[in-house]
DNA sequence: TCAAGATCGTTCGGGTCCGAACTATCTGAG
DNA sequence: CTCAGATAGTTCGGACCCGAACGATCTTGA
């Protein structure tokens, strides 16, 4: 494979590239791992469990909280999926146009609005959710029961640290 | 802050709304908060360092990888930075056109097309860069320097697992 | 030698993705 | 009671994002 490089190359080259200049390489090595890890993992469920029922991730992600709450309102979601409010209102209308959600608007406050899922939404999310996870147990498989926790722990504080 | 929950309020509900079925949740666990840091820190990123320069997080990692190999191939960064050749091409177009890259046809071999930084490129990686590490730093700072070589390894091996 | 196949980068269509500006609605200090 | 400010969701413009289709180029096996 030509023009392939392999992580390991990669990181030499980074270190020779970058010697000399005032870093941290250790944070680098993270926070460089973080990102591969996500995009792989994320690439790996779009294409194993995602693109049959033609899902988008943000797509899934956004059924995913709506369905996990049952009842959700837009900012709710927006802040749980981790895309802007705008993003998130493109994002909804395709799914209501898919038959997957509906839209209500708020009856107390009239600015809100909540999602719901429609049966179509929980139909396919029951169907789609037990094939996810198993992916989900794919990219961890390398991990034993023990670092599990610690993994997921240690990605919680980098998460509050970048909030 | 109405409409809000904290990380331990929503991993509390998918356990109860999921529970009785047969699911991993140590590996779910694992990539929610996979995700969720990825995700945090990469807006942390965009705004703290790379809005000044009206930079994208994929255009500057695009840059970032032409950078360290001198001279790069298409395929070696859309390759390096997780995206599909259609993107890294549109990205490219937008880099050269502000004249940070250029794009050179191969030679020996006229499909390829080589990448390589310009003298303004490279004088905006040099001062972001140094900028970009201290961020890194900052979303990595509540994991001891033991911890940071574990993380680093553990998302090596997920990234293996997802390919 | 020379076509069949592989490989490369671009283009295309449709779906995210975001900040900023906008409309609609609610809140509260005076 | 009122209207200035806060807050919610949508719209808009421009950039990213991908799979599929495409044209150009290289490889290779009969």
């Amino acid at each position: 494979m030509p023009g392939q490089h392999t992580l390991d190359e990669t990181e030499s080259q980074v270190a020779t590239r970058l010697a000399g200049m005032d870093l941290d390489f250790e944070a680098m090595a993270v926070t460089a791992n973080l990102f591969r890890a996500a995009n792989a993992a994320r690439n790996h469920m779009e294409r194993t469990v995602l693109a049959k029922s033609n899902l988008t991730w943000t797509a899934f992600v956004v059924l995913w909280v709506a369905w996990i709450w049952e009842t959700a309102e837009t900012r709710e979601i927006a802040s749980e999926a981790g895309v802007s409010k705008a993003t998130l209102s493109g994002v909804l209308t395709t799914l209501e146009g898919r038959g997957f959600v509906e839209r209500k608007r708020g009856e107390k406050d009239g600015r809100l609005v909540t999602v719901e899922l429609t049966a179509s939404g929980k139909r396919l999310m029951k169907k789609l959710f037990p094939e996810f996870n198993k992916a989900e147990r794919h990219v961890v498989r390398d991990l034993t029961s023990a670092e599990q926790p610690v993994a997921a722990d240690i990605l919680r504080r980098i998460t509050q640290a970048a909030n």
